[in-house]
DNA sequence: TCGGCCACTGTAAACCTTTACATAGTTCAT
DNA sequence: ATGAACTATGTAAAGGTTTACAGTGGCCGA
């Protein structure tokens, strides 16, 4: 189990007759070394086998070339597209990526602080929505590793930001469901302390607002983005006696919840209710009806994020701070016109 | 943005007295070094806020504490279960994980293998099913990094595993079709050159051998485990005018493929069709009727993956090189006794 | 009194790079 | 002919740890 001793730069030089300097440079600045010279490196590389010590590198250059990424929850269905725009760009720049899972759990977000400060990442990608625990009390600690929040923008720190335009998508969607005819449409997925949330809301009200329809505090419901809280909102309706025609919900997950509710009471969807979704998860096009939502751009936010992390991590000027792309609308089976 | 100067052991040394010798054995061998002496050095770390630097440590020492995991696909809905497992035990004995999407793309495979070349990696966990690109042809070589497969195994390699008995699995999937009346059963998801196909579609040979049902060869269709697969299955199954009571498939995208197209077809499940899955993956339980499947100790494969592999890493026997956990029976909605 | 042992600490090498600086040789304008 | 400028390479330091080995002083048994 022993391994064998790999070759190092020293070997290398041994076999090319040259020092090892030349090697470095044959390996990073090619055009600093003679051609006949780098040739010779070259070959030698190829038959020692050798590869270069990271760590030594990484130790001497004071940089690591890893992103570690926080993310609460590996297994939201967000984050695993965004991931992958994420590694893509970041593959492309020579890095790679260390994956922390905190479960929200801030002993584990102050833990893989450790990647930062021992110098194993150069910086980070936050999914969080917040700062992780740890940062967040020495706010007056100018020295914040390079960061940028995606998905979820931290709220009141000014950290740059990637994400999608969720109060222009919501009021996409509201709109949409206005133009097929819906006056009474519930918001289902209030929660004003979380930003996304607030933001669709806010979307939600602005096509309202703009097409003159008053709306009935009734028709809004309190939910944390689960199926089960859209499961939930969707009884409460009933319990409280006051039905839309249609369910704007916060996003595909609470939709799945709606339309499981429904469809359990044994209503014809979408003829009786149309239901509306956001994000555009895998499933969302397999329950039935398949869901009509807001597609966001995960892969493009994940590239967008790692190439304003990279750019910042390399002490240029970011075009900017912030970048907000736009959700596109997706037509499926479950809005119609409402009935009657 | 220039990083201010990180505490070094010498400054720590330096304000507590003592030797950097010294300091580094307080952190790692509390027991070696006086009370006193180990109580100057921890306040000096206190105050000058001091963390060992990784890269340094990793380079001394040979070893970086980190895993990389090849994974071809992270939105597979059975990976992300997994790779909290694999985190929470890696987590604990203190290594990190990186993580590298492959896509099945021999490039980025043989890419990925840098962070292990370059001693950035330890070792290895493998969701692919097959060797690395670029480790496998060289399978003379008798220096592979230490590794462990989980979830699929490597075929042909002798490369340790951890995953779930598929065999055994399915053949309780179909007793359980069996016991509840089906004679005539379908077998979604025939592919005998995916291991984990073939070992469950030999799990429900098994269990209808064992019950005296002859297989109709038209019940057993292929399929490549999509959703997409599961749906052309069922439409074959009308074309072939072949149907069965029951369907069980390889897994749980293709059993929402089927049930799609039995939903589109308007059949009332599970009172005309019964379906199983495999895998209870988290949409399982919100497609109508939700989904009988067979569920998978997903999180604790990767703690039990994580364990081996670290095993492996320390130099020890491990218990067995292969562990195969047992799946589950979850009793939902899509199974009930065949008509008529 | 002496030698051995023990507990504790220090010195210095090793891990493998990158790169500032120095050196040597060549070219070329003056 | 001279020296400036340039190209190609080498020397050696620096990056921050861990740890083998070598003390040092105290204690104890003979």
């Amino acid at each position: 189990m022993l391994q064998q001793k790999l070759a190092t730069i020293e070997d290398v030089a041994a076999m090319a007759g040259v020092s090892i300097a030349t090697v470095s440079r044959a390996i990073n600045e090619p055009t600093k070394v003679a051609d006949a010279t780098r040739r010779r490196v070259t070959d030698a590389i190829a038959r020692t086998g050798y590869t270069t010590n990271a760590m030594a590198r990484s130790l001497r250059m004071r940089r690591s070339n890893m992103i570690l990424i926080l993310a609460p929850d590996v297994g939201d269905p967000n984050f695993s597209n965004i991931l992958v725009g994420l590694e893509t760009e970041a593959s492309k720049r020579g890095y790679g990526l260390l994956i922390g899972n905190t479960q929200n759990d801030p002993s584990r977000e102050a833990d893989y602080l450790r990647f930062i400060s021992s110098n194993q990442a150069d910086g980070l990608i936050l999914f969080t929505g917040h700062l992780p625990f740890g940062l967040g009390q020495s706010l007056t600690d100018a020295r914040l590793p390079p960061m940028v929040a995606v998905n979820e923008p931290v709220l009141g720190q000014d950290i740059p930001f990637v994400g999608v335009d969720n109060f222009e998508g919501a009021r996409i969607a509201a709109e949409h469901l206005i133009s097929q005819g819906h006056r009474r449409i519930a918001f289902v997925g209030r929660a004003p302390n979380r930003e996304i949330n607030r933001l669709r809301e806010d979307g939600y009200r602005a096509a309202l607002g703009g097409a003159g329809i008053n709306i009935d505090p009734r028709l809004i419901i309190d939910g944390d983005g689960t199926t089960e809280s859209g499961r939930a909102a969707a009884e409460l309706m009933f319990v409280r006696d006051a039905l839309p025609t249609a369910f704007l919900c916060v996003n595909d997950a609470t939709a799945m919840g709606v339309i499981i509710s429904l469809n359990a009471r044994r209503y014809d969807l979408p003829r009786q209710f149309s239901v509306m979704g956001f994000d555009d998860i895998s499933f969302a096009s397999f329950i039935t009806p398949s869901l009509t939502t807001m597609k966001q751009p995960r892969h493009r936010m994940g590239e967008a994020a790692m190439e304003l992390l990279l750019t910042l991590l390399a002490g240029e000027m970011p075009k900017s701070r912030e970048v907000l792309l736009r959700a596109e609308l997706i037509l499926r089976n479950s809005v119609t016109r409402p009935p009657g």
